[in-house]
DNA sequence: TTTCTCACA
DNA sequence: TGTGAGAA
């Protein structure tokens, strides 16, 4: 659960902040993993003396960091994608550039798919090779 | 509890 | 792409 700031005066806004440990509860990931992503330039809390403040625009980006994660994308990806959602909103540029990198993901995962099919090929072979061979030694000494 | 740094897989 | 330890 989020902490608010304290005695918020009348109308005022109450803005949401999280500390780590609570992101880190919430999203079933470790502090030193969160601190991770603040290196990488992922995310960049404020600070309240040392102490990380998260916000909740904060706790908007983690998710995006994680779904980025389950969709396989590096955290270099991960950064570029993350910080188009700062610049205004729903640039058709933003929307292209996204397309290319699902575009680029499909293709490494093709090319991987291919990869291994050929492996197998290439297994199967050896493996029949070995299998005759081991039949003809047999032979010999029977 | 949280911070940082260094080493390690 | 993270984790663990140690010290502050």
């Amino acid at each position: 659960m989020p902490r608010r700031s304290p005695r918020p005066g009348k109308g005022e806004t109450v803005a949401a902040t999280y500390g780590i440990a609570d992101l880190a509860r919430e999203f079933d990931v470790t502090t030193r993993t969160l601190r991770f992503y603040e290196d990488e330039g992922l995310i960049a809390p404020e600070r309240q003396g040392q102490k990380r403040i998260f916000s909740a625009r904060d706790r908007v980006r983690l998710k995006l960091i994680l779904r980025g994660k389950r969709l396989g994308f590096s955290i270099g990806e991960i950064r570029e994608i993350i910080n188009l959602y700062d610049a205004p909103p729903g640039e058709v540029g933003q929307i292209r550039f996204f397309l290319d990198k699902i575009r680029e993901r499909r293709a490494a995962l093709e090319r991987q798919r291919d990869d291994i099919a050929a492996t197998l090929d290439e297994l199967a072979d050896v493996e029949a090779r070995c299998t005759t061979q081991l039949r003809d030694l047999g032979k010999r000494h029977s």
